[in-house]
Order: structure tokens, then C-alpha cells, then sequence
DNA sequence: CGTCTTTGACCGGCGC
DNA sequence: GCGCCGGTCAAAGACG
């Protein structure tokens, strides 16, 4: 695709000046951001890692002294790492002189004992550290451990209170075709369990109202869960199986006609759409997609583009993918079905908020409407199902028109303004969130991004807000919207320590270098596109946003765990 | 050479 | 019954 050749390209570019940075520290100006701000992350850094002990002692300390201006004085101790780069030891020596010259100039016991303070300082800042590492893994594992028990109780919850005993043999038609039973959805995670499990719920019950299907959808069942056969349904046979399927499952929708009953409506398959501003063709959400059509639909002279799942063989989710006509910097991007496969990290928040949205629609005959209401009232609402939904705080909207049931998610708008969880985005953006805007555009948005939507980009990437610099913005507000989206990001990413980095990071950093941008999105061929657009992206951040803000992208990409490019090759989107 | 994208054709549903 | 439309298929071409 288009992006494909950007997306190579910058992960080329990176590449080579990882081997650079790597081999030879020397050549450096060039490289300059890019290696500072890998050198500003707290943890992960290869060269402090490398020169570690003996000049880490030293680089601390000047870290410490230009502490006020935090930004100013990364930059400077990574200029000061990377000159010494081609002699290791060159940047103790260099302070050494620096300093001794300076005790001979002026007082060396006020030197010394600067030094011993922020040594002391140093410590206890390191103290502190450790202890909220340890709070945030158990805080963490509080975290997972009461999702699995919202997810079981609420599903116990429906199962009582629909009087249904097999919920998890009568998935409605569509659901049954597009995305696999309970078997395959298990491999999302708790969060994704328990929306399954409400969809499966919500499925069981409207099959009730119709036994065939339930019989065929049983059968089909056993087939999904023994292989992959039930997503063959939807995926390689979709032409004939797929096409039948479909009809049975619209058909009786539209018999029916309203919306508001889609619920009731077993063949009917809940779509999640999503808008956001992206000059990219296809927002980043961590999986893996191949384009299969491209039509132009009415009353839109942007082509709409379909995609499938190829993250598994048969996976049955599909997306469409289309511009607004109203507004072509407003990409939508409707998902259908559930992936029956394990997901990576970074797909794993797109695909928790999008199976949140559709049990949201799915819920209930009665609660249909009330989850739409809820959703619409009460975005926190997602929270209950899934706590790594930021789109709760974005504008989400029903169509009724729409064949499908179909929730809309829109991050075109300042999550901070509608949102109902306000919290989460302490300042209005004026730009768009970019969390789950391809990476590739994040060089249109210079700026951090604290937004919630953040973590929709690959969490190992939050580290990179490390290197943000800082300082120089706002930031008390910044901090605090740094900080829940750290929390967020935390609660998020598997990869505690990495995301701990992050935010340990970013607090240091003092910026709102909450810009997450580091997406790790995996994709299979296109993986290595996106996570080269990751860091391609970083790589072209740069520019925009010169030190600052890059660097943290930056530090994001080179520091981080590489975690996303080899999992799944996640992301675009 | 394998994989992915492009694009015209095909299919089925729906409205008139 | 016909045409429109959305969605999908599959051959051909592009790309690495």
C-alpha cells in the first residue's frame, strides 16, 4: 500500500541509524536526536547500559545539576554521552576537569557538597522509584485480577438474569460466521473474555428466538473451537458460506428493521466505528491487514477499502476503511467480528474498546439501549468493561440507520471537552488525539500527547516519553495528564516494565512527553512497515518537532523493547 | 519467486 | 423484473 513504502523506508532509516549509533557513536550530529533521546530514557538505554557503572555515577550527577531545566540538561548529557561515545571514558574525564577546574576557581567544598546532595538525592529518588515499581506491579495485578472477576461475574450476571444456560453454544449467526466463539476469543485476555462472554450472552439469548440457528450455530461452534473451520466460515469460504451467512444473519435484521432491536436480532453483527484524523491510509491498531476490495461508495468520492484479519489464517475480522467526505482528514474505520487468535499488546486496546462498544450494543434486548445510553451518558462505562478503553472519554455515537448495529467512536474530538472522563485528558488538545493514529502521521502532531488515546499506541512506546524535554510547556497540567496516562498505559501494557520506564520517564522528564508515540505495531509483512513506520515516524518526528517532542518518540523507539515488531508485527492501526 | 495490492467482475439484497 | 448498491472474489500487476 501506500504506507507500505514510507513505512519500510523510515524503519530502513531508523535501522540504519541504530547501526550507526550503535557501531560508531562518533558520527553522531546527524543522528543527534535520535540518539539522545534513546540515551534519555531511564531504563533500556544501550550506551548507559554499556558504559553503566563507572560513568553512570557522573552522568547522574550532571543530570541532577541541570535538573531544574530538565529538557536543556538531557540534551546536554546526552550530547555529553554521545561525544564520548568514541571514547568511553572521555565524558568522566571531561567533568572531572570540569569540575576540579571549577573547585580550583571557586569553592570546592561547596562543589563537594552539592555533589553529595544530589548524590543523596539520587538515591532516594531511586528508593522512591523502586517502591512505586512495586506498587504499580501490585496495583497492576489488583487491576487484571478484577477484571477476570467483573468479566465472570457479569457474564454469571447474564447467564442468571437471561435464564440462559448455553451461552456459550448459541452465538448469534453473524457473530458465529464473522468471529469465533468463545474458544478463539479466549486468547484476547481477560478484558476481551469478558466482552465475549457478553457477546456470547447476548448471542445466546437472541438465538433462543430462533433454534435453527442456534443448532447451526452450535454445530459450527464445535467446528471453531476443534480448528479453525468456524472462522473458515467467514474467512476462506466467506464467498459461499459467508455470503450465505450474511443473509441469513441480514435477512432477519432487517425484517425487523429498527435498530433499536438489533439486539433481539440474532443474524445481526455489531460494527464499532472508529473516526480519527489521519493523513495515513489506515490508523494504526496493532494488527495485521490485507486489503481485499476497494469500492467507491455512494455519496463519498473516497474510495472505501476492505480489509481482513491476516494475523491468523482465518481470523474473520474485517474493517473497512474510509475516508469522511465532509472532512478527508477524518479517516473511519469500521471493525467487524472478533479476532480468534492471541493478540498483540498494541491491538490488544483497539480490539478490547471495539469488543467493549459492540457487547455495549449487543448487551441485552432491553439493555441495548441502556448500553447505548450508557455509552453515551456515561462513557466511563467502558471502564466497567474494559479499563484500558480510552475511548471512553471520546464521543461515541449510535446508528440506527445503519443495517448493522454500529457504534461510532470519535476521536476527532477533544476527548477533554465530551468526554466523561474528563480526567483522563486535564487539557482540551486542539489537535486530534493521535494514540491510535498511525505512527506514520505523528510527525503532522509534534506535540505530546497525553491524550488517553495514547495508548492505543504500542505501550512499550510510552517509555518514550521519557525523553520528552521539557520543561518548557506547561506543565503542571501536562504532568498530570503525563501521569494518568501513564497509569493507563500501566494498567495496559503487558510490558510492565517497559511502560513503567515510560512513565518513570516522562515524571522525570517533567514534560508531557507523554507522547507515546512508539508504536510497536506488529504487522506481519506489514509489520515490519509498521513498526518501521513507528519508528520511521519517530524518525520523521524529529523534524517537526525538533528535540522535544521527537526525542521522546525517539527514546520510544529505540528504547523500547522491540516487543511489538517481533510479537505480531502489530500496529498500523 | 512469494506476497500483497489493485481493480474489474460477480453475487445477493433491497427499493422501485 | 430491473437497476442500484454494498460487499467479496480473483486475476493481473507491482514490489521487495
Amino acid at each position: 500500500m501506500e504506507t507500505k513504502k514510507p513505512e519500510r523506508h523510515c524503519h530502513d532509516h531508523v535501522h540504519d541509524e541504530e547501526e550507526s549509533q550503535e557501531g560508531e557513536d562518533a558520527p553522531a550530529m546527524e543522528h543527534g536526536a535520535l540518539s539522545l533521546h534513546r540515551g534519555a530514557t531511564l531504563f533500556g538505554q544501550r550506551h548507559h547500559e554499556e558504559a553503566a557503572a563507572g560513568r553512570r555515577g557522573e552522568i547522574r550527577e550532571v543530570d541532577f545539576f541541570s535538573r531544574d531545566s530538565g529538557a536543556r540538561q538531557q540534551d546536554d548529557g546526552g550530547g555529553g554521552r554521545r561525544v564520548t561515545g568514541g571514547g568511553r571514558d572521555d565524558l568522566n574525564i571531561g567533568l572531572d576537569l570540569l569540575t576540579t577546574a571549577t573547585a580550583a576557581t571557586a569553592s570546592a567544598g561547596e562543589e563537594v557538597t552539592a555533589a553529595k546532595n544530589h548524590k543523596m538525592e539520587a538515591s532516594a529518588v531511586e528508593a522512591e522509584l523502586r517502591r512505586v515499581v512495586d506498587e504499580n506491579r501490585r496495583l497492576r495485578g489488583m487491576l487484571e485480577e478484577l477484571t477476570r472477576s467483573y468479566g465472570t461475574l457479569y457474564q454469571q450476571l447474564l447467564q442468571v438474569t437471561q435464564h440462559h444456560p448455553h451461552q456459550h453454544q448459541h452465538p448469534d449467526l453473524m457473530n458465529n460466521r464473522s468471529s469465533l466463539p468463545h474458544t478463539h476469543l479466549n486468547t484476547m485476555g481477560a478484558p476481551n473474555t469478558s466482552t465475549r462472554q457478553l457477546l456470547e450472552a447476548r448471542a445466546s439469548s437472541t438465538a433462543q428466538t430462533q433454534p435453527d440457528a442456534g443448532v447451526e450455530d452450535e454445530a459450527s461452534d464445535g467446528a471453531g473451537e476443534a480448528s479453525p473451520s468456524l472462522s473458515n466460515n467467514a474467512g476462506n469460504n466467506d464467498s459461499d458460506g459467508k455470503r450465505k451467512l450474511s443473509q441469513d444473519g441480514t435477512a432477519p435484521s432487517r425484517e425487523n428493521g429498527e435498530q433499536a432491536s438489533s439486539a433481539e436480532l440474532p443474524g445481526r453483527k455489531a460494527r464499532v466505528s472508529v473516526r480519527a484524523r489521519s493523513e495515513a491510509p489506515m490508523i494504526s491498531d496493532g494488527c495485521q491487514w490485507r486489503k481485499y476490495g476497494q469500492k467507491m461508495a455512494k455519496g463519498n468520492p473516497c474510495p472505501r477499502a476492505y480489509y481482513r484479519c491476516t494475523m491468523a489464517v482465518a481470523c474473520p475480522v474485517r474493517k473497512q476503511v474510509q475516508r469522511c467526505a465532509e472532512d478527508k482528514t477524518i479517516l473511519v474505520t469500521t471493525y467487524e467480528g472478533h479476532h480468534n487468535h492471541p493478540l498483540p499488546p498494541a491491538a490488544t486496546t483497539m480490539a478490547n474498546t471495539t469488543s467493549a462498544a459492540a457487547s455495549m450494543l449487543l448487551s441485552g434486548p432491553a439493555t441495548s439501549r441502556d448500553g447505548a445510553a450508557a455509552l453515551l451518558g456515561h462513557p466511563a462505562a467502558l471502564f466497567h468493561h474494559h479499563a484500558s478503553i480510552p475511548y471512553a472519554s471520546t464521543m461515541a455515537t449510535l446508528s440506527a440507520s445503519a443495517p448493522f448495529p454500529t457504534i461510532t467512536l470519535d476521536l476527532t474530538q477533544a476527548p477533554g471537552s465530551g468526554g466523561g472522563v474528563g480526567g483522563l485528558l486535564g487539557h482540551g488538545l486542539q489537535r486530534p488525539p493521535v494514540g491510535m493514529i498511525h505512527p506514520a502521521v505523528a510527525p503532522a502532531m509534534p506535540f505530546p500527547v497525553p491524550s488517553p488515546l495514547a495508548m492505543f499506541l504500542p505501550q512499550r512506546a510510552p517509555p518514550t516519553a521519557a525523553a520528552a524535554p521539557a520543561g518548557l510547556v506547561a506543565r503542571q497540567q501536562q504532568q498530570q495528564s503525563v501521569m494518568e496516562t501513564v497509569t493507563a498505559a500501566i494498567a495496559t501494557d503487558p510490558n510492565f516494565t517497559t511502560a513503567l520506564a515510560a512513565a518513570i520517564s516522562s515524571v522525570m522528564a517533567g514534560a508531557g512527553g507523554a507522547h507515546h508515540q512508539a508504536q510497536p505495531t506488529p504487522r506481519g509483512s506489514n509489520t515490519t512497515g509498521i513498526a518501521g513506520e513507528a519508528d520511521g515516524s519517530a524518525a520523521g518526528a524529529a523534524p517537526a518537532a525538533p528535540t522535544t517532542t521527537a526525542a521522546g518518540a525517539h527514546a520510544a523507539s529505540g528504547g523500547s523493547p522491540r516487543l511489538a515488531t517481533q510479537s505480531c508485527t502489530t500496529s498500523t492501526t
